[in-house]
DNA sequence: ATCCCGAATTGATTTCGATCAAGTCCGACC
DNA sequence: GGTCGGACTTGATCGAAATCAATTCGGGAT
């Protein structure tokens, strides 16, 4: 029975080999077996330490890799020196691009990160057979897409306060989707990510830290574990609706 | 004989049915003989004055197009209207997503243009059975990512005078990819426009314009019309290695 | 041509975030 | 425990862009 388009949906899983089934939970329905089989005997499992990179900007890029663990930044740079991160992937995102040789921006491993690599070429492969796959991949492009966007409006728009409130948030829902109320996290970024995010310095950051805080929209313990008690009350701060 | 993914360039226009064929000089190979007629019944032509709304954010989007002739703006809004462009599409840019029923901004023709709509569920049909499409429209949403990551680096850590110059840099490369030199051009955007995709005021924005002319980097008539005597010298202002 | 009105420019002033400069915290290591 | 060094915070000052306020420009209607 055919499965409707309409029926998958952005948050699925592209593409999953028997390493990653475990911790995605459930097998990948475009692939064939012996799609499955050919993947999982070429795919492997790498630890990455914070700070790692993974493809450097305009670098070749051999692998394609499944997030298992931890947050991945990517990040475009001006000659001079000044940086941008223009997009945070968070497990179980996946990482690269079949039919790309080069990377647009460089990707880092923000915190201690788990991935699940793939030959490039072999994914290619995969991709041309099975519509199914390509389907799913442009779904998750989409999201990024989308996500892009809103961020424009963050670093376009709104002021250092809701720039960090916005940042705030972003990373509770992402880490904690459910939560409505009084989520706690570690946050995957240093004050000097945080500002290369928001498009701010690190003193702007700390002092908006420090605001917040001082408001009781957040509470801070030992610089990087932070509590919300109001996750509406931080979105408001966020400027969004 | 199969044609090879890696031979479909970004630059290949996704759809085109047969009204759209002569402008944009050529059949579209993804789809079949039956698919190019039955795409052509229910694709019809419009014309949009500047300012039109084609659709608004969060809105229903029941059809797609090809833009013919003109720029269309991509905008998102915060509640207490401060607003951000975040994405200018040129001819002959794909407009719209199969399989999403709301827009996640509006979208209006900031010139006067044409337009080619197909109805959604139509493409999402062909879709379906053509994989070759989706790979096309997959690689067009690519594109608009690493524009839209880009263009995040200008709104974060570029001062206006290089953010207006990317700006001027942006349209002069997309009207002409081919000029080198002496380029010249009608802006499509007002300055409220520009202030709006740059995350400036419109008064920064024509102080900006002010000091480029001063500096004899681009000469201005009537407001709209711009010469770029020498493009390197503008990209240079613009932080672009 | 003249009038009108919105768009754009220009000027004066304010403000928010950057910059410069100490200081403090905290974990790693001896 | 002590001390070293990097990450973070806090304070003082500066400066670029926002804001407020007039003009001026330019295109369309009469």
């Amino acid at each position: 029975m055919d499965m409707q388009r309409s029926d998958i949906h952005s948050s699925d899983i592209p593409i999953v080999c028997r390493a990653c089934e475990a911790r995605h939970g459930g097998a990948c329905s475009a692939l064939s077996p012996q799609q499955l089989g050919e993947l999982s005997k070429h795919s492997s499992r790498r630890r990455l330490q914070a700070g790692t990179e993974v493809v450097g900007q305009g670098e070749e890029m051999a692998t394609c890799a499944n997030i298992m663990r931890g947050v991945v930044k990517l990040t475009r740079m001006m000659p001079d020196g000044r940086q941008q991160i223009v997009g945070l992937q968070f497990a179980p995102d996946f990482l690269g691009r079949p039919f790309a040789a080069e990377s647009p921006h460089s990707a880092e491993a923000a915190t201690d990160t788990e991935i699940c690599t793939f030959p490039r070429h072999l994914l290619e492969r995969m991709v041309t057979r099975a519509p199914e796959l390509e389907h799913r991949l442009h779904q998750q492009v989409l999201k990024e897409l989308d996500e892009a966007r809103d961020w424009m409006l963050t670093l376009g728009r709104k002021n250092a306060q809701e720039k960090v409130a916005s940042f705030l948030f972003l990373i509770a829902t992402h880490y904690d989707p459910e939560t409505v109320d009084g989520s706690a996290f570690d946050l995957p970024l240093s004050r000097a990510d945080i500002a290369d995010f928001l498009g701010l310095t690190i003193e702007t950051v700390s002092r908006q830290f420090t605001k917040l805080r001082k408001e009781n929209v957040i509470r801070i313990e030992n610089n990087r574990h932070v509590t919300v008690p109001d996750i509406e009350r931080l979105q408001q701060f966020a400027g969004i609706d």
